[in-house]
Formats: structure tokens, C-alpha cells, sequence
DNA sequence: GTGGTCACG
DNA sequence: ACGTACGTGACCACT
């Protein structure tokens, strides 16, 4: 019987230093991981040993590790990107079934040791596999050594070490007794070295015996000086240099049999992207069984709604206590669900007018929960019924609960909030029934048990709403939210075709034009929108100088090709190219495929996208509409009311700085606003220590970063490079900042730290991020953490403030002004389509609610313009 | 599908 | 010694 044991910290390093580096997705370092099983797993395939296990030194605070000469030389400690690395390979054996032995105060040659002799009383054989020379003394007839050197594995035993060395294995200490190991601060003899050393073992075996003999020993005069005066450090090395056999350890080696990776090793082989290795190793997932993943089907009656008498009877039945609304995309088939029974209203199978029992079903007087309702009350609208009345919705309540999950379908949360899955006849297993096939009965069960679990779902989530303080949010904001922004999306907004056409027009002009200059200048033609191509033409053809790289190549962004305009008149072409096929291609076609036979661009808000509790708009992204340059804005002014109406838009004044200063609690920035003066003025007199009236342009521009920059979680490199000053410039910036707003500072170092403390960050509101980033081993991703945990819960503020302003405001104008329809909301902008004579009266409206939702420390202010197009609104007609 | 670029707040 | 501002979405090229 035959156990292998593995120096565990020996193998790691040597795997470290011998593999390129690798780094998985998450930014955990593996090479050494990966070095180590490709070093270990085919020498067991070779020795195929009936019994396995690894030794570890215990939290060595440097490496301490023997063998390696460059550590011998100067014991640097472990590099951060091995040590870390060191707990997830205990992690692999573990799951690999390898037993580990490590244990306090002892080094893992003295396990080793011990492991060896115990292997010998036992009457099995032993090998270990280490790159520390050190080990060889404990050679002997039952234990060998496989010495990993750059060759590969070399097997040492008593007859090739003895060919080797010139003396049996146990005289390996005899000679560091001698010669002594820096490494391991062994002196040995003072002035002897390997050579003196390895001749004296060879001739006398022991040092015992050597100075019992000494006065006579075949020795320069000199050696035998040397070796009277270091008598007592030769014995003393000795000792030191001895590996111990008698740890204090629980070991057999019976215990250590090999056996098969436990089920774990699928996922953590994955986790670790050891893809071949998984392979190699036949590791295999398990099976897709969640414990209590038990299958939640609806029971009770299923009831079909066949005509209009039932649907009322059903409408009446249902009053009272929550309804589980489940619905397919078209509402052609509605399932609601209550205390067992499910109503099922089938469009394909009603007799008589589906709109209008939907209409009945839907009057706005049941109180309903869905998951993600803002559509479903869009759909509910367009068929003539109303979309009121409903009380949860699932999808923000996990969004609320995990804002950066990224994918909030019911079968997902179901699995990870309640460890359940919904049971389905038609389309369980992901087999698609032929619609004739399918019977309708199995399509009404399968909605049933979808309702049935967002009962569940609903009772599981809203609990843990309530823990983390969220429910007032979500009743106040979320919830209210999805009528708002059903309406926006089903109002539109009506976009100027001929006109946008027209400037497609002139844009492909143009670009016509910066082709064939571009062309003439790079002397052929090539793909201008390749940003490979373009680089090839730049940096080699025209042996510009190149700024900075990306994964691919060289960058060819507009920071770096504004810093070379001067070079060639080929860059300032690529730029205006650039700009003229960004607006024609996004914008002016874009738009174009966007507008509807009506004339309206219809967007979606998506509310359970972003991280901080912004909206996003897509299909298309009407939030990014251009506004920065001139003829950028010309597609602004194809965004007109419906006839006879104005826009209005009304934005927040600085709403994020605001923020920062009420949440900051710093005076003298309070005070800059409660002045009433402009803030970047106000930043740029401080900063600067001049008086407001002598802030120059481009200090308030300066200022105006910085202030950018405290938002975002800045630092001096990114801040310099933004305003185009010196690094050294930029830092004493952000110390004026700092000394002139000394809360804000404060404020950022106590968030941070509160991130530190409790893996996330929140609004005023409760809205909460989770920030894992911040225990990151990555120095950039735990930066990164730091950043978000300033910005999130500033942006994230603003953004709950502007839900809060969106309801309300939409409340007051279907009261006050009902032909005044909110149709855009960017962010910290609002934009509503009203009659021309009510302008004045809906700015004011804005302009109330939207300072009036919240109140700070310093004043919320919002201005609110009118005019016939999007850009006249923003400026004033 | 990923990466580069650029439009917005 | 590191790499560099927060949050989005659309389009294009290329694998």
C-alpha cells in the first residue's frame, strides 16, 4: 500500500512561479491553482498510490518556504496575488476529496515528517511530492521523494541519492549541520561551506563522529580551526536543521484513501474556469435538484369566463381579498387567481366582445398584483379597460430587494427567494407543444400556477420590503409609478418626419463629403468606421503618435483624436465624419424606424435596470437625445407637441449637488445655495480663495469639474485629465475643495466607511445597492466599490426624488390641467404636451411639485420653460 | 456575443 | 504598484 503526500505551500510556489498568469472573470488569480493540479494530478495518475493527502504550513506570515533559492536569497513575504490563492486551493482539495493536515507551530516538513515514519510503522509505503531538498533526509527504504525541479519529478531513494550525494539520506542534516541554510537561519559552521562540508559528510557520515575524531581528521589545519570553534552552532544546526517525526497530529493512513470529488468540485472547477480540468477529472454538475425546489401548481378549479354573464360573476366573486393577475404578452388570455380558484378569460374562446369583458373584468376596483404591471396596465388601456387598481407587483419588489440582479423573471425569483418553481403542463420542460396540440385547459393551468406563485412570491418579498425599510418607496414611488409611466409610453411623443428626413439628408451629404476628403488624405479608401482600420491608417500609415491602448489596439476615441487634431487635417475629418454618422445613423435613421403611423416615437421605461434607481429608456433611448452641440440640437427641434399644444420642460436646478450638501450636512456649501449663487461660482471663490466677482471663466469651468468629479468619487488623475491640467494641479484643487468644504469630506470618508461596514449603500429613501466590490482582492475593482457607495446614493436620491415628483405631478395635472399629458422624463428633466393657453399654469405645476416633494436643508429648486419644439422648451420660447 | 465609440444626465 | 469619475443604450465592426 503506497500514500502520496503533497507539500501543499512547496507546490503552490513553485506552480506560481512557473505558470503565466491567469485571472478569472470575478478577478480571482488561479495560476497557481492551476500550476499545482497540473503538477500533482499526473504524477498520482503515474504512482497511482492507494492513498492521498496534502500538509500545509499554518498562516506562515512569510513565506518561509525552503527550496527556492530566490526566497532562500531574501525571504520576500507571499505576493498578494499568491496568498490569496492559497485558501481557495484548500478549497479545491476539499472538493476534490484530498485530505489536508496543517497544525499551528508546526512547519509542513515536520508533518510530513511524521506522516512518513507513521507510514513506515504501518507497513505502507510512502512518497512525497515537494520542490524542498530539505525532505530528502527523510529517504528510506519504505519512503521516497519526488524532487519537482525544472526537469519534471525526480525520484530520489536511498540508492540514487546515495549515487548523488556520496552518503545515505539521514547525513542530509549531518551536512546542513556544517554548511548551515541562510533560509532557514541555520549558521552551521562558521567559514565552511558546501564543498568543506559535503567531503567531511562523505568521509565521516556524522558530525558525532567527525568530532569525536577531530583532533585527527583528514583536514587542512584551517577546516579543523573552524570546525573546534563552531562546535556547539554545528550541533545546535543540527537540531535545527532536523525535520521533527513526532507532531502531535490524529493521522493513519487508511483514512487518507483516495476517493471520488465531491459534488462541489463541478461548481468551484467552474467558478475557477478550469474548463480542460473539469473535463480531465470527469467532474460532472449535479443533478438540477434544488432541495426544497418543490413544483407549486395551481389547485383548486380552474373556471372559464365563456361569456359576459361570467365574467361579472367572476368580477363579484373576486372583491374583497388580493387577485393574482396572470396574463400572456397580447392579453389574449388572462388568468386571475384567488384562494383557489382560478378565472380563466380566454379571447379565443369567449363568445361575444373580448374588449368589453376585459373592460368588466378590469373596471379598476379589484386589487391586483402582477409581475411587472406597467406593461400590463399599458395593455390594459389599449384594450379600453382600466388600468387602476393595482396594489403589488412583483418585479420591483425585487428590484427594490436586489437592484443590480439584472433579471427579475418570476421563475428566477421564485427559485431564489423561495426555493420553488411553478409547475407547468404546456411548456415545463421547455418542449414546445404544437398550439394545436396544446388544449387551451393546459395554457389556463399553466397562468394558473404562475398566479398561484406570485401569491407566494408576493408573501415572501414583501416582508423583507418591510426589514430594509423600503415599503414606503415602493408604495410611494415604484408602485404609483408604473401608471405614470404607462400613460408617458402610450402618449409618445410626436417627432417632425419630413424634417428629420430632410436632415438625414444633409447629413448623408456631408459625410459623403468627409469620406472623400478622408480618403484623399489617408491616399485610399478604407473602413472609417473601423476603429482597427482607422488606427492602422493613423498610428502606422501615418505614424501619428498614439495615445492610449485598448484590448484591441490603439484608441481612436475622441480624447485622443482631439489631442491630434493639429497633426494631420485627417483626424479633424475623422472627427466632424464621426459626428455627422453618429447623428445620422442613431439619431435621424434611428428615429425615423422608431415613428409611428401617428407621428409618435413611443419609448420604454425600464424600471429595473439601472443600479442606482434611475429609469432607462429604450427602443429607442429617447434619454440621450443630443443637446451638446449645435447641430446636435437640431434633432430637438423635431420633438413637437400634438397640434396646438406646447412643450413644457421643467429640469431640477443642480439636484445632485444639492443632494450632496444636505446629505453632507457642510455649511458653507449650504450656504453657497441657500445665497442663492451660482455653485460652480461659489466652488470656484473658494477653491481659488479669490472673491465670486473675480472668478474667471475658466476657473468656474475648473470648478465645475471638481464639483463633476466629488459626485462621481473622484480622484486627481481622472480630474486632471478631464480638464487638461497637471495631475499635481488637480490635487490641489481637490485640497481647496476639501479645505473649503470640510463637511463634504467628512461625509465621503463616513459613507465609505459605512459600505465597508455593511456590504451596501442606501438613498434618504432606503433605496438600497448592494457593493460586494468592496471586499474585492482586486485593488481596481474595490476602488471602483468605494466610487459607487459616494455616487449611488447621491444620483440614487435624485432619482428617488424624481419618482416621487413623477407621481405627484402626474396626480395634479389629471386633476388640475387633464389635457396636459406627461410624455418624457430624463432623468433630473420632465417634459409634458399641453395646450398652448394652459403653458403657464402646467410650468407652475411642475415647478410646485417638483420642488415640493422633498424637503432639505437647502432649497430644491426647478425651472420650467415653454416652447414649440423640445429646444425652445429647454430655453424658453 | 464582445468591444469600441459616443449620445445623454 | 496599481489604474483611473457615476449611471445608461444604440450602432458598428468583427469573431
Amino acid at each position: 500500500m503506497k500514500l502520496m503526500v503533497l507539500d501543499g505551500n512547496s507546490i503552490l510556489n513553485r506552480a506560481y512561479h512557473g505558470v503565466a498568469p491567469l485571472i478569472t472573470k470575478e478577478g480571482l488569480h488561479t495560476q497557481a491553482i492551476f500550476g499545482f493540479l497540473n503538477t500533482v494530478l499526473p504524477i498520482e495518475n503515474r504512482q497511482r498510490p492507494e492513498a492521498l493527502c496534502a500538509t500545509f504550513d499554518v498562516h506562515a506570515p512569510t513565506f518561509r518556504h525552503k527550496a527556492d533559492a530566490a526566497y532562500k536569497a531574501n525571504r520576500k513575504p507571499m505576493p498578494d496575488d499568491l496568498r490569496e490563492q492559497v485558501p481557495v486551493l484548500k478549497e479545491v482539495l476539499d472538493a476534490l476529496n484530498i485530505p489536508r493536515y496543517e497544525l499551528a507551530g508546526y512547519e509542513a516538513d515536520d508533518l510530513i515528517g511524521t506522516i512518513a515514519r507513521r507510514c513506515e510503522a504501518s507497513g505502507w509505503e510512502c512518497v512525497i511530492v515537494t520542490g524542498d531538498r530539505d525532505i530528502l533526509q527523510l529517504i528510506s527504504d519504505r519512503v521516497t521523494v519526488l524532487l519537482l525541479s525544472r526537469a519534471g519529478p525526480v525520484e530520489m531513494n536511498p540508492a540514487t541519492f546515495r549515487e548523488k550525494y556520496g552518503f545515505p539520506p539521514e547525513n542530509i542534516v549531518d551536512l546542513k549541520a556544517l554548511m548551515g541554510d541562510a533560509s532557514d537561519n541555520i549558521p552551521g559552521v562558521a567559514g565552511v561551506g558546501e564543498k568543506t562540508a559535503s567531503a567531511l559528510i562523505q568521509e565521516y557520515q556524522t558530525i558525532e563522529n567527525l568530532y569525536r575524531r577531530l583532533p585527527d581528521i583528514d583536514a587542512k589545519p584551517g577546516v579543523i580551526k573552524k570546525l573546534t570553534a563552531g562546535a556547539d552552532s554545528a550541533r545546535h544546526s543540527y537540531w535545527l536543521a532536523t525535520i521533527k517525526t513526532d507532531v502531535p497530529i490524529d493521522f493513519a493512513p487508511e483514512a487518507n484513501l483516495r476517493r471520488e470529488p465531491g459534488s462541489s468540485a463541478y461548481a468551484l472547477f467552474q467558478r475557477l474556469e478550469f474548463h480542460r480540468l473539469t473535463e480531465r477529472l470527469h467532474l460532472q454538475a449535479p443533478p438540477e435538484v434544488v432541495p426544497d425546489a418543490e413544483p407549486v401548481a395551481a389547485t383548486g378549479d380552474v373556471v372559464p369566463l365563456a361569456d359576459i354573464d361570467a365574467v361579472r360573476a367572476a368580477r363579484e366573486r373576486l372583491r374583497g381579498a388580493d387577485v393574482f393577475a396572470s396574463t400572456d404578452t397580447q392579453l389574449q388570455l388572462v388568468v386571475l387567481w384567488q384562494s383557489g380558484t382560478a378565472y380563466a378569460l380566454d379571447a379565443s374562446a369567449f363568445r361575444g366582445d373580448f374588449d368589453a369583458a376585459l373592460r368588466t373584468l378590469f373596471d379598476g376596483s379589484l386589487p391586483l398584483v402582477g409581475h411587472g404591471v406597467k406593461d400590463t396596465m399599458r395593455e390594459l388601456s389599449q384594450h379600453g379597460a382600466s388600468p387602476d387598481g393595482w396594489a403589488d407587483d412583483t418585479m420591483l419588489m425585487a428590484y427594490l430587494l436586489d437592484a443590480t440582479a439584472g433579471q427579475y423573471d418570476l421563475d428566477r425569483l421564485c427559485r431564489k427567494y423561495g426555493g420553488f418553481t411553478i409547475a407547468r403542463a404546456a411548456s415545463g420542460d421547455g418542449e414546445q407543444l404544437s398550439l394545436l396540440d396544446a388544449p387551451a385547459t393546459a395554457c389556463y393551468s399553466d397562468l394558473a400556477a404562475e398566479a398561484a406563485a406570485l401569491e407566494r412570491l408576493r408573501d415572501i418579498l414583501s416582508p423583507k420590503l418591510r426589514d430594509w425599510n423600503l415599503t414606503e418607496l415602493y408604495q410611494s414611488a415604484e408602485m404609483p409609478l408604473c401608471r405614470v409611466l404607462a400613460d408617458m409610453e402610450q402618449a409618445g411623443c410626436t417627432v417632425d418626419r419630413d424634417a428629420l428626413s430632410a436632415f438625414g439628408q444633409l447629413l448623408s451629404d456631408r459625410i459623403r463629403e468627409q469620406e472623400k476628403e478622408i480618403y484623399a488624405l489617408a491616399g485610399h479608401e478604407f473602413n472609417i468606421n473601423s476603429p482597427k482600420q482607422l488606427g492602422t491608417v493613423l498610428f502606422d500609415e501615418l505614424q501619428l503618435p498614439h495615445g492610449k491602448k485598448t484590448k484591441t489596439g490603439w484608441s481612436t476615441n475622441a480624447d485622443v483624436l482631439d489631442n491630434l487634431r493639429n497633426e494631420s487635417e485627417l483626424v479633424a475629418a475623422v472627427l466632424d465624419y464621426r459626428q455627422y454618422t453618429k447623428l445620422k445613423s442613431t439619431y435621424a435613421d434611428g428615429l425615423l424606424k422608431a415613428i409611428g403611423a401617428d407621428g409618435r416615437v413611443r419609448t420604454s421605461f425600464q424600471m429595473t435596470v439601472t443600479a442606482t434607481g434611475r429609469l432607462s429608456s429604450t427602443e429607442p433611448n429617447l434619454q440621450n437625445i443630443p443637446t451638446r452641440t449645435d447641430l446636435g440640437s437640431e434633432i430637438r427641434k423635431m420633438f413637437l407637441p400634438s397640434p396646438g399644444n406646447v412643450l413644457v420642460d421643467a429640469d431640477y436646478s443642480q439636484i445632485e449637488l444639492r443632494l450632496l450638501a444636505h446629505m453632507s450636512g457642510d455649511e458653507a456649501m449650504q450656504r453657497a445655495f441657500l445665497d442663492g449663487t451660482d455653485i460652480h461660482t461659489a466652488t470656484a471663490a473658494q477653491v481659488f480663495r479669490v472673491a465670486p466677482g473675480d472668478v474667471s471663466p475658466e476657473m468656474r469651468r475648473h470648478a465645475k469639474a471638481v464639483n463633476f468629479g466629488i459626485v462621481y468619487g473622484i480622484s486627481a488623475f481622472s480630474l486632471s485629465r478631464d480638464i487638461g491640467v497637471s495631475v499635481a494641479d488637480a490635487k490641489a484643487y481637490m485640497d481647496g475643495y476639501f479645505a473649503a468644504f470640510p463637511g463634504v469630506r467628512r461625509y465621503m470618508d463616513s459613507v465609505v466607511q459605512q459600505a465597508r461596514e455593511r456590504g451596501y449603500v442606501e438613498t434618504l429613501f432606503h433605496r438600497r445597492r448592494e457593493l460586494p466590490e468592496l471586499s474585492s482582492p482586486q485593488h481596481t475593482r474595490r476602488a471602483f466599490g468605494e466610487r459607487v457607495a459616494l455616487n449611488m446614493p447621491v444620483q440614487g436620491t435624485a432619482a428617488d426624488i424624481m419618482k416621487l415628483a413623477m407621481c405627484a405631478v402626474w396626480k395634479r395635472l389629471r386633476a388640475a390641467c387633464p389635457a396636459a399629458k406627461l410624455v418624457l422624463q430624463i432623468h433630473d428633466e420632465l417634459i409634458v404636451d399641453c395646450p398652448a393657453e394652459q403653458a403657464e399654469q402646467v410650468a407652475e405645476i411642475l415647478r410646485e411639485e417638483m420642488e415640493g416633494v422633498a424637503a432639505l436643508s437647502v432649497p430644491l429648486t426647478a425651472d420650467a420653460h415653454w416652447g414649440r419644439n423640445w429646444l425652445e422648451a429647454k430655453e424658453g420660447a
